[in-house]
DNA sequence: ACAATGCTAAACAAAA
DNA sequence: CTTTTGTTTAGCATTG
């Protein structure tokens, strides 16, 4: 019964890697639609295009390093020159600020267009992500300028004031005017780079401009994604696990130095980043240059600090004092690709946390609410609430009055993404439940992964409508063997599917017709006369034919396997290598009851509400089979040497705390889902 | 260019 | 008669 709560449905945070190209292999569309969705002609395009986005952003970042390198030393001047109480006319800070607030503000892409593109998953996720990242960090930048704008013009009313005590230094002044020239033709070129930007990404098509929005003009903040919306959309292309890890990578440098390049500026990133919504130094958002200036004030506070022991993740360097922190933390952890990509994938720990913690209140919520208990649970409860205030707001609002809300998620139209997580209202209070975290991503260099990542990775296909990158044939395979009799009747294997995947909660007439299909088809399933009617088994002999064939006739997979292999989080792996090395026969176990962790807990216990546990298979199997874990990282782009078939023949364990209750979704209809896919 | 594979759509039939 | 289950065919995309 608590299955239904799964119909939430919701885009949790994935990893690129997680969503493979494969996953893409189909639109969603229910074939009543008119317009067929983009396939395939179209994704190749896309990925051509894509680089051409690579090229402009990178264009931008580069654009932005250099603007900002600029605006850094004109601070200093400007620092200087407001020491010696430089001059000016009244009228010039009026006219040198022409440079206005709507200028400045970024050419994000809307709400609406973000979830057109997801909605249409024209683009890769790690296109997405792209994409993402850079309107992310193209905000950043902006507001930095922004603030540092504001200080200018503070500092100019200032010099103006002392230019009313003091003597005239016309010099000085020119100097002054001269910066700000500069300063302003920045903004402007930053923001015709923006410009260019989004025409690239319109004449690509990636982006339609809806006709109620302007196309090119510059909309104001509010209107735009605010942070907390990037964040919440990067999680729904990002995945639980870092995906990244990128010691060495060097492909998505860029994507990691735009992600987290000036967080320094305060924006409302700081609602999720804010380092002290975490206690214990996991976030640690703020560049190294920023922290060892706003931490100046207050030596032992530091975040980062801790025990003698610098708290960056992986680090541990062991600092005697502050000062030496701080050297440490400005020659260690200086703004760089490296530090960077730990930054990002410190948010994405962080964005995973939020998203499950909210998830599992969300749904302790309904179940107390189900079991009529009057919830005395305080944190509990007021959050959904919160949730789904904000959601049912956000459809009016988000039009009519955008910066009435700023932290709504001003969603999307899409039923795609329903209530379920707010982005800033759970961050800052879930951060403090959540310790060990910071840990096991910092250890995960040298640290296998445990059997609580596989369980999480399984929540995640239950949880988010993300195609599994399987076949039918793989899947329904998986079903039938999962069971105990390793038998199925048709039906239960639409029950597993939609247990399993929500995925498969929509559109039940496209896969059911896929399934049905694949059992005909394949000789490998096998119809057996039973007396209460015909079950489907496996015959894994006829199933291991195809298998060679399918690893070279796969590539997808293969490609998925290569680029999530290595730093993706095993389950991914582990059903890879299921649908991959259909050689062996997986072992199914259920490593959430083995080793029950947070992120895994609450599923245990509610499939142990459900008295699910039925079977404790003790076919013991390492869940992490020998591969190493995550010590290479490469970048999503980056060909590794195909995974050698034999190393997919290790024991796999495919987490599967399976529920063969037959009336399973009896309180839920799946069946023609209404689906508006469509943007209104 | 071709074959193999996978997916969707759809027509059709038999059973429930 | 409707729905479910099962079979089959066709067309498209991708990959090697």
């Amino acid at each position: 019964m608590f299955q239904c709560v799964f119909s939430s449905s919701v885009l949790q945070p994935h990893s690129t890697s997680c969503l493979f190209k494969h996953l893409f292999y189909h639109s969603a569309t229910p074939a009543s639609q008119k317009q067929p969705e983009p396939i395939y002609s179209k994704k190749t395009e896309i990925q051509r295009q894509t680089v051409r986005a690579h090229s402009v952003k990178l264009f931008i970042f580069s654009a932005l390093q250099v603007a900002r390198q600029l605006l850094l030393q004109q601070q200093q001047q400007q620092q200087v020159s407001g020491l010696k109480s430089p001059k000016r006319n009244d009228k010039q800070p009026a006219l040198q600020v022409p440079v206005s607030v709507a200028m400045m503000t970024p050419q994000v892409i809307t709400p609406q267009q973000m979830q057109q593109i997801l909605q249409q998953q024209v683009l890769s996720p790690q296109q997405l992500q792209v994409l993402l990242q850079q309107q992310q960090a193209l905000m950043l930048q902006q507001q930095q300028l922004q603030e540092f704008y504001k200080k200018q013009q503070e500092q100019l009313q200032l010099q103006l004031l002392q230019q009313q005590h003091a003597g005239k230094q016309p010099k000085e002044q020119q100097q002054v005017a001269t910066q700000q020239l500069a300063f302003q033709q920045q903004l402007l070129q930053m923001q015709q780079l923006q410009q260019q930007h989004l025409l690239s990404l319109q004449r690509q098509g990636l982006l339609t401009i809806q006709p109620g929005q302007p196309a090119l003009p510059l909309q104001p903040l509010a209107q735009g994604m605010i942070p907390t919306e990037l964040q919440q959309l990067w999680k729904e292309v990002t995945s639980a696990h870092s995906a990244e890890e990128s010691t060495g990578s060097n492909h998505s440098s860029l994507d990691l130095t735009t992600t987290c390049v000036s967080s320094s500026a305060p924006s409302k990133t700081s609602l999720i980043m804010n380092p002290h919504a975490s206690t214990n130094g996991q976030l640690s958002v703020h560049t190294p240059k920023r922290e060892s200036l706003s931490h100046e004030e207050h030596p032992h506070s530091h975040p980062l600090y801790g025990h003698g022991v610098c708290k960056w993740p992986g680090c541990e360097a062991v600092c005697e004092d502050f000062q030496s922190f701080l050297k440490h933390l400005n020659s260690e952890h200086a703004l760089d690709d490296r530090s960077t990509a730990q930054c990002r994938v410190q948010m994405q720990v962080v964005q995973q946390l939020e998203l499950q913690l909210a998830k599992d209140k969300e749904r302790l919520q309904a179940m107390m609410t189900h079991l009529h208990v009057k919830s005395t649970e305080p944190k509990a409860a007021p959050q959904p609430l919160n949730l789904v205030s904000s959601v049912t707001l956000s459809k009016s609002a988000s039009e009519a009055s955008p910066q009435s809300l700023p932290h709504t998620p001003t969603t999307p139209t899409a039923p795609i993404t329903p209530v379920t997580q707010g982005p800033s209202v759970i961050t800052t209070t879930s951060m403090h439940t959540v310790g060990p975290i910071r840990r096991r991503y910092s250890d995960k260099y040298n640290v296998p992964i445990s059997s609580a990542d596989i369980a999480q990775n399984q929540e995640f296909y239950k949880n988010a409508e993300v195609r599994p990158p399987f076949t039918y044939a793989s899947l329904i395979r998986q079903a039938i063997l999962e069971s105990p009799e390793k038998q199925l009747t048709l039906n239960e294997i639409y029950n597993w599917f939609t247990r399993m995947f929500a995925y498969f909660r929509r559109n039940a007439a496209t896969w059911k017709n896929a399934v049905r299909h694949n059992l005909s088809l394949h000789k490998c399933f096998v119809r057996v006369e039973n007396v209460k009617g015909a079950v489907w088994t496996v015959d894994e002999v006829e199933f291991q034919k195809r298998r060679p064939q399918k690893i070279s006739g796969n590539p997808s997979l293969i490609k998925n396997m290569q680029t999530s292999h290595a730093y993706c989080t095993p389950l991914n792996a582990a059903l890879q290598q299921a649908s991959m090395a259909e050689n062996s026969i997986p072992l199914y176990t259920t490593a959430s009851m083995g080793n029950p962790t947070l992120g895994n807990l609450a599923s245990a216990i509610r499939e142990e509400l459900n008295g699910a546990m039925e079977h404790t298979n003790s076919n013991e199997s390492d869940s992490s089979p020998g591969r190493s874990p995550l010590q290479a990282v490469h970048p999503v782009h980056v060909k590794e040497e195909p995974l050698d078939p034999e190393e997919a023949e290790g024991p796999l364990s495919l987490v599967t705390t399976a529920n063969h209750s037959p009336d399973f979704d009896h309180d839920r209809d799946y069946e023609d889902e209404p689906v508006n896919e469509d943007m209104e």
